[in-house]
DNA sequence: GTTTGTGAAACGATTCACAGCT
DNA sequence: AGCTGTGAATCGTTTCACAAAC
C-alpha cells in the first residue's frame, strides 16, 4: 500500500462506504463490481470511485472492473481493519450504556474493555460482561490494559479533563459524544458526534426551504 | 434576513458553533467580540467568521466587532431556532432511549412527541413521561399529532420502510442512526450519524500515522 | 487605530474525457 | 468493446488583502 500524507476526510468516509457495499456485493456472490455499480450503490459518481481508490494504487483491471473479495481486503487493509482496537469508554450513562451495546463496535473490531465513571452507584455495577471502574482508577486501569482508543462520553464540563488525562496517557484516537470542542495535541486524532449540531443544520435546512 | 440558496453545509456546521460560543461569552457577560476572538474560541479564522456571517447579512460594526447579544438573536434566526419542532422517535432501543432522556434536544426547542417501536414487550410502557406506542398506530398517530423531525433508530433493515412512511406522512426531516444510507425525496432532508464510519475514520488516522 | 465586509487569489475537491489496458 | 486510471478542466471553499466605516 502507497503511504501518501493528506488524504481527504470525505475520501476516507466514502471508501470506508463502499466497504459495507462490497461486503453486501459479497455476500450475494458477486465476483466483480465496476466503478459504475459501486457508485449507483452509494449514490455518488464512477469517477469519484475510481479517483478515491486510485489514491491507494490500481486495483482494477481495465475492460473487467474490481474483484469483488480482493478490493475488500484492498479497503480493510487501507482502513486498518485488519486488526482490534482496545477501547476505553468513559462515562457510563445513557449513550455510554447504548454504546456498549451497540454490536457495530465488537462486530468490527473494536473491543470494549474498561468502562469508567464517577458516580459510586455505577461504580462495581457489571455491564454487559464489564464492572463499570472508578474513574479515580483510570490512570492505574490504563497502565495495566492499555488502549488505542478513548470514547469520551461524559457531561460537557468534565470532557476536556478526561481528554487531557488519556492523553497523558497515551490515546492517540478520541471519539467524542460531548457537547464541546476538544483540544489535543497535533498527533491525537478526535471525531466529535455533536447531536446539538445535527439537529441544528436539521432546523436551518427546514426553516430555508 | 436574505434568503440565498445554496449555502454550504460547513457554513451552516459552524454557523451552530459560533452560536454556542456567542452564548458563552454572553453569560460570562461580554457585550462585544471581534471576528478574531470568535475565531480563537473555535478554533478557524477570523476571515471564515467574516465570510459565514456575510452569507446572510452585516451584523457588525467597522472597528468595533460584534454585538454578542445581537449575533446570537440573528444566528438563531437563521438556524430556525426560535420555533419549537416536534419530533417523533421511531425505534425504543438503547440508542432511543439515550436521545430521549438527553437534555440537548428539549433545551434547544426539539420536543419528542411520540415514541413507537414494533417489540410488545416495549408498547404500553411509560418512558419519561411518554408512553411507547406500537409502530403500526404510525399512521394514525402521525395524522393526530404531525411533527416535523423524524428520529429513526431501528435497526439496519427497519430503517427504509420506515423512512418511507414517515416521508408519506408529510416529514421533511430525518435525523438517522440505522447504519444504513436512506433515499428520500429531494425536499426531505437526510442526516445520518454512523458510528462504524466514525469509528472506521479513527482507524484509518491511527493505522496511517 | 481598529475591525468589518468583500472582491480577488489560492487552494482543494469533484467531474470530465480519453488514452491505454484487457 | 468495456472499463480503469488519471491528467486537465471545473467547481466550490477558504484565505488574502485592503478599502470603507467607526
Amino acid at each position: 500500500m502507497l503511504r501518501m500524507r493528506k488524504i481527504a476526510e470525505s475520501t476516507v468516509r466514502r471508501l470506508s462506504l463502499y466497504l459495507r457495499f462490497l461486503e453486501e456485493f459479497e455476500e450475494q456472490g458477486m465476483e466483480t463490481v465496476s466503478s459504475e455499480a459501486l457508485a449507483a450503490r452509494g449514490g455518488t459518481t464512477s469517477a469519484q470511485v475510481r479517483k478515491d481508490l486510485s489514491f491507494f494504487g490500481s486495483f482494477g483491471k481495465r475492460g473487467l472492473g474490481y474483484s469483488v473479495g480482493e478490493l475488500v481486503l484492498k479497503l480493510r487493509d487501507i482502513l486498518g481493519l485488519g486488526r482490534t482496537y482496545r477501547v476505553a469508554m468513559i462515562g457510563a450513562g445513557k449513550i455510554g450504556s447504548a454504546l456498549v451495546q451497540y454490536r457495530g463496535f465488537r462486530n468490527r473490531g473494536f473491543d470494549i474493555v474498561s468502562i469508567f465513571d464517577t458516580d459510586q452507584a455505577k461504580v462495581g455495577k457489571g455491564w454487559n460482561g464489564l464492572v463499570v471502574k472508578d474513574l479515580k482508577e483510570l490512570e492505574t486501569e490504563l497502565r495495566r490494559s492499555p488502549v488505542e482508543i478513548a470514547v469520551i462520553v461524559t457531561p460537557g464540563e468534565a470532557a476536556q479533563g478526561v481528554t487531557d488525562r488519556v492523553v497523558a496517557l497515551g490515546v492517540k484516537a478520541i471519539l467524542n459524544f460531548a457537547p464541546i470542542q476538544l483540544t489535543v495535541p497535533d498527533d491525537v486524532v478526535v471525531k466529535t458526534v455533536n447531536l446539538a449540531l445535527e439537529l441544528e443544520t436539521l432546523s436551518y435546512a427546514l426553516t430555508n426551504r
